[in-house]
Parts: C-alpha cells; structure tokens; sequence
DNA sequence: CTCAACCAAGCAAGCGCTTGGTTGAGAGAA
DNA sequence: TTCTCTCAACCAAGCGCTTGCTTGGTTGAG
C-alpha cells in the first residue's frame, strides 16, 4: 500500500516551508543515505507522502532536484562561512572558523546530508549544471583562500596554500564517513587537531 | 553498430591476462569514469568487445564485478603498503613510506581506478559484500596504526593516532579529485608537503 | 569429442516522466 | 453571506525506454 494512512485532501505538502522545501529536505536526505542514482523518484515521492508524477509538479526532472538541493547549499555554506570570518578576530581565528565551519557544514546534524551531497554526487549532474554549481562553489574556495593568503603572510601556516586548501578539504570531508557526534570525540576537540595539522610548529594548544 | 570491426571468431578475450582479468580492468575504469551505476553492463561489454551477455559467463553479477574489482586492489594494495614499511629505515622513513603508497594508490595511473571504487563505490555493496571487503581492509589499516603508533611512541606525531589516521586518510584520497600528475606538482613534493601536516614542530624538510 | 568462450535475442522489472482528471483553498462579484 | 471561478497541488494510470540478466545455440582450440 503505496499511500499514507490517511484521507487524500491535496494538501500533503502545505507543512511548514512549502511544498518545494519538504522535497528538497527528504531528497536530499535519501540522497544521502542511498545515493542519487540509487534513489528513485518514487523513492522520494514515498518519503514525502506523495505519488512520484506529482514531484514534477515542482521540479522539471529528478536532476533538477539534485542541483536546487546543492545551489541551496552552496548559498548557506557560503553566507556561514563568511560570518564566521567576519566575526573571528586574528588570523588564527578566522582559520579555525573556517575549519570549524566546514566540519560542522560536513557532520553537523541537519546539514550533513546538503554537504555530502556536494562532495560526493558531482557527476550525476549534466556538464552545464555543473558549472553553474562549480562558478558558485568558487565564491566559497575564495573565502577560504583569503585567509589562507593571510595565515601564510603572517606565518602561521607554511607551504603552497593552494596545496594546503587541498589537503585540509579532503581531511575534513572525509570527516563523514567515520565522525560520530554523539561519540566522545567532541566537534570542538576534532576542529583543534585539525587546525593543529594545518599549523607549522605546534603553535596551536 | 557496437560490434568491434572484425570478425567473430570466439576468442575476443583471450590476450594477456585472460578474458577475465580484461574484463576487470575494463570495468575499473569504466567505474572509475562515470561510476559503478552509471556504467551498464552493455558499457562494459563494448569496451571489451563482447556482448553484455556474455559478461556473465565470468561473473554472476554487476556487483560480482565490483566486489573483485575492490577485493584484487586490496590484496595488491596491503602486499605493496607492507613492502613499502619494510623496506624502510626508521620511524620517519615508514611514516613518508606509507603516506606516499597510499598518495601513489589515489593518483597512480594504473591503480587510480581501483582505489577510486574502494572509496566512493561503496554503497553498491550489498551488506555482506561489505563486510568481506572491510574484512579485508582492516588488515590494510593496521599497517597503518603499527607505523602510527610506532610515530606516536617516539614523538614523530602528536594527537590521537586514530584521529590522525582518518585525518591524513581523507586528505590523501581527495587527491584524486585534483591532482594531476602531469602537472608542476611533483609527487614526491606532494608526499613531503603531507608528510609535514602529520608531524609535530615542523621536523620534516 | 569436450568445453570455455562467445553471440543473438529477448524477458521481466524498474526507471524517469507524461497525461488527463480531481481536489479544495482562496479571490471576487452579487 | 453565498455563489462562482481560478489555480496550485495532487492522484491514478501508464508510456516508452533502459536495465541486469537469461536462454539456447555456435565456434574453434585442444
């Protein structure tokens, strides 16, 4: 029995925040747990309580889903970041805010599931929709590279940033396929000994 | 027309290696290129110059494929780390032996395929393939912790090894995605530069 | 004569998506 | 207030296509 245990009344969706906002939330949510080509449309029309043709009501095509879901991502990871910077004083600060940030964006418990799917389902999306998110993710990389730019300047941290940028990404989001916050490994403690690996001489305690 | 432009003659597979080997390395790549979902078994027949058909005469299944995939480039992957380990002199010298297998691995360009479907194909798995496989990865990752461990006992590292591990683990994979081994960026420099992230006090030149 | 290796054809299931119709909340006129 | 009209939201059904896999037969080396 496809349907949910009540009434139809064509309101299924009128919740909080939208028709669009719930498929968007249990999208990406499936998408997460199975992966975007292993879940299906009725996969999802299931998760939200409605028939798989009346998502279509709301989105073109199922890949359509996927990009709104990483767009909207993208324009929240970016405007955190950049308050976190803005509100860090020091240049040490600012780089653990964006190491702080990006680690709670990656295993943070209602975010995890937007940030994996950034990192992981690149290349489920068609060639144009994967500029149209790669020109978006660049205005994020650049937060982060400014400061880097400074750390550097003011020798905190040593080495090629660009290189640097790089190695921190991947140490932090692969952070969500083992870190557990509700383990004993506080997010705090594990922002810290990340900043420590990016830091040149154990300056950081 | 997906037939190859010669003749049938029965014997499409039997070059170096045998039908069976060709067929995984075929389909490594394929997997490697657009993913294990993405890739059809008609994919991989026209890459090898069967029909899809005759795929299962040498493996019963889509997932029997990837499962040798990942279970070959395991074996391969712990009898090289080991080699690596104990061929080295020194805590130092075993620590850059292990960082640059796993970063020789990730960018290689004959094993880059196999350990991109070690790190992203995973949930194709069915549970039990699963567990074989991290049966086996487990033993790849205790060479790891021995030398870690060995790092942390003479002051090399700092920090939780388990946490480090993960760590340096995430930031060698992500590589993939970026480095290229053409470019100006040399992977012994790599391996220096991520070999610097892992020690204390900056000790490594 | 045997048998691993392969082909040609196609099946059942599942896929993304379309279609035509239904529902009920809200707006506007009387 | 009551009647009428509109329209976003949804359903039920299913189309056309692709998928992993099966079947029965063929080939040629040993």
């Amino acid at each position: 029995m496809p349907q949910p245990d009540r009434a139809f009344d064509g309101t299924a969706l009128t919740g909080t925040g939208g028709p669009r906002q719930r498929l968007l939330d249990c999208a990406a949510q499936l998408f997460r747990e199975k992966g975007y080509e292993r879940t299906t449309v009725r996969d999802i029309g299931a998760a939200v309580g409605i028939q798989s043709g009346s998502i279509f009501h709301h989105f073109s095509s199922k890949e359509d889903i996927l990009k709104a879901v990483m767009s909207e991502a993208l324009i929240y990871f970016t405007g955190e970041l950049r308050a976190a910077i803005e509100s860090a004083n020091g240049v040490e600060a600012r780089l653990r805010a964006c190491i702080h940030s990006e680690l709670q964006f990656t295993v943070g418990d209602e975010t995890t599931a937007m940030m994996s799917l950034l990192i992981t389902e690149w290349r489920s999306l068609c060639e144009t929709n994967q500029h149209d998110i790669l020109d978006h993710r660049a205005i994020y990389e650049q937060l982060w590279m400014d400061v880097l730019a400074e750390a550097q300047a003011s020798g905190l941290i040593a080495g090629d940033t660009f290189v640097l940028r790089r190695l921190l990404a991947g140490a932090i989001h692969w952070t969500s396929t083992w870190y557990d916050f509700r383990g004993a490994l506080s997010l705090e403690e594990l922002s810290r000994q990340t900043l420590k690996l990016a830091c040149v001489g154990g300056t950081i305690d």
